[in-house]
RNA sequence: GGCCCCAUCGUCUAGAGGCCGAGGACACCACCCUCUCAAGGUGGAGGCACGGGUUCGAAUCCCGUUGGGGCUGCCA
């Protein structure tokens, strides 16, 4: 069977194929298991998902970006800040979680724009949480943060955000029924006194020490969950297939703190509850506690468990988990470097899937249409920046000019220019020669430095290898000072006065050139010369080569003169 | 150490037992184009970690080895 659904040229009646996808996935591994529960599941709401799904499936390639987002426009999204909008509907409800410790996390944008993706595709809400239960590392501002950051990346959100650190009712009612079942036990124990009993233990971790104290609340005691010694909880992924957890293994874990406080995996499994979450796409590090989630969901009575979906995590060039501390992650630092959003979300899609056609530069409609949450790759991937740099000169070429300019203001009004030298019309008539010359915003201002410079910022490399270098340098600017200082000063015109000067001095024009680009623009390299020249004005021209030659030692016949 | 996950060019990936002599993208190299630099065009080098097994046939399924990673907090 050849048919995978996913969207390639040339295949009729696609979504026949993605039936044919679901079904194969029901149907395959029979002796292994894996994936099966899942993909059962998955079936249910692709079969209940609506025409909006098969309509995407038959788009024509050629119609790429140029249709309607097919991605439930019929919802009013609210893009922004707490717009609350319950437009609950049938479809799977994701979220995405994460923790304001920080600055948001280009990993976190991966793990967003994959649920949000899913959500999209099937007709689902993508929802939001912040999980700010730990009050010590939380900051308003890294809340506002990753607000900031998914508008950025063009991602938005159904329904109110939930905050975690305003639930603590919900977590103390889901505490009082666990304690009433008997699932958890009071527990005084330090981490000392834990780790003095078990070093050299076979079974590392809490040794259960205070499981029948029947311990009383008090301070210094924290709650902890009562695993089962026999047994195991199997986790349904998504992407990694049947993964099993043995009790044994699985240790008391705390889950309310001494302070009262909740932690991760309480108030996780309690908001997954109560959001109605379907299907939980995160990160793999998140693999090892999710049967802990899944014991305490169990525990508190809940319902069908949510589908996972352990997601690849994204490493550094020593493959180890890109971390806050020693890797440039975050997303504000890349924008801060001149990344567009469309390229950054462009980038992080295809690190832990790719599309099955081979066409890596997509819109967002495409990738609704063709992502698919069950072909994201276990493996770890690397963050390559130079690839990200790549797309961005795509994404910055493919840019109209008046968007192009617009989107360099921020980098043209930190310039090293005076302020009042910039001018927008000159810049406006050089930008398209720099547009299709840059990967990244954050290269333009040397692009165009010299226009509104009152000198040339000479580079001392340049200097050296362009005029000092050539021993006919000198001779070549004075030609060019008076070559220019007649001909009709138009880019035609100068390049055919700088061709004239170049044969004169037998070189070819792309060697002559180069001491003037030096004594004009500072650089060897740069935009059009004769364009640039041209734009700089003829009396300018004129001041910068005279200086120079001003600049240079004199040597040579001049001196036997 | 324990538990768990993973393994296709340097990197990101396509791959679903025969369409694979393994495809694409980034990076790299050469050439072309060219006023510099880019962009663009053409071509090139480069990979199924290893060992068993299943099969007429394995990158693909199974087992093992090796290697890498994640978790192992009163963080998330």
């Amino acid at each position: 069977m050849r048919a995978r659904g996913r969207g390639r040229p040339g295949r009729p009646a696609l979504h026949d194929g993605r039936h044919g996808k679901m079904l194969r996935l029901r149907c395959r591994h029979v002796g292994d298991h894996r994936r099966r529960a899942a993909a059962g599941w998955l079936w249910l709401h692709t079969g209940f998902s609506g025409g909006a799904v098969h309509a995407r499936g038959q788009a024509h390639p050629d119609l790429r970006g140029h249709q309607p987002d097919p991605a439930g426009r019929h919802r009013q999204q609210a893009v922004g800040v707490g717009v609350a909008l319950d437009t609950r509907s049938d479809g799977p409800r994701v979220r995405f979680a994460p923790s304001p410790t920080g600055y948001f996390h280009v990993g976190g944008a991966r793990t967003a724009l994959f649920n949000w993706l899913f959500a999209r595709q099937q007709g689902g809400s993508f929802l939001l949480r912040i999980e700010d239960t730990d009050t010590e590392r939380n900051r308003d501002e890294w809340t506002e943060g990753i607000y900031g950051a998914l508008t950025w990346l063009g991602l938005d959100w159904d329904e109110r955000p939930v905050v975690q650190s305003e639930r603590g009712r919900l977590y103390s009612e889901a505490v009082d029924k666990l304690v009433a079942g008997g699932h958890l036990y009071y527990c005084d124990c330090t981490r000392e006194a834990v780790d003095a009993r078990t070093r050299g233990a076979a079974t590392p971790g809490y040794d259960g020490f205070c499981r029948e104290r029947r311990l009383g609340p008090g301070p210094g005691r924290a709650l902890r969950f009562r695993t089962p010694d026999e047994g195991s909880t199997v986790v349904s992924d998504l992407v990694r297939g049947e993964v099993v957890f043995q009790h044994a293994t699985i240790e008391d874990f705390v889950l309310v703190k001494s302070n009262g406080a909740p932690l991760f995996v309480l108030a996780n499994a309690v908001d997954d509850m109560d959001m109605g979450v379907t299907h939980v796409i995160r990160g793999e590090e998140h693999l090892p506690n999710t049967p802990k989630a899944i014991l305490v969901w169990q525990a508190l009575g809940g319902p069908r468990l949510p589908v996972f979906a352990h997601l690849p995590v994204l490493v550094n060039e020593k493959r180890q988990k890109l971390s806050k501390r020693r890797d440039p992650v975050a997303l504000e630092d890349y924008r801060q470097q001149g990344y567009l959003p469309e390229a950054m979300r462009n980038y992080l899609v295809l690190l832990g899937w790719g599309p099955a056609d081979g066409q890596e530069i997509m819109s967002l409609d495409d990738m609704v249409r063709a992502f698919r949450l069950t072909d994201v790759t276990r493996s770890p991937a690397f963050f390559d920046v130079r690839k990200l740099t790549h797309f961005d000169g795509e994404y910055i070429r493919a840019m109209s000019p008046e968007r192009f300019i617009e989107a360099c203001q921020p980098w043209l009004e930190s310039g090293p220019w005076a302020p009042s030298a910039f001018d927008p019309e000159v810049f406006a008539r050089m930008a398209p020669l720099v547009q299709e010359r840059v990967a990244t915003l954050a290269e333009v201002p040397a692009m165009v430095d010299f226009l509104f410079l009152d000198r040339a910022p000479i580079e001392e490399a340049s200097w050296e290898r362009a005029v000092a270098g050539d021993p006919a340098a000198a001779a070549l600017l004075d030609d060019a000072i008076a070559s220019y200082g007649t001909c009709p000063w138009t880019a035609e015109e100068i390049r055919g006065a700088t061709l004239a000067v170049a044969e004169r001095s037998g070189k070819k024009l792309a060697k002559a050139q180069a001491p003037i680009r030096v004594a004009v623009t500072g650089r060897t390299v740069g935009p059009p010369l004769f364009e640039s020249l041209h734009l700089l004005g003829r009396d300018r021209t004129l001041d910068r080569l005279r200086a120079a030659r001003d600049r240079m030692p004199i040597v040579g016949p001049d001196l036997i003169d």
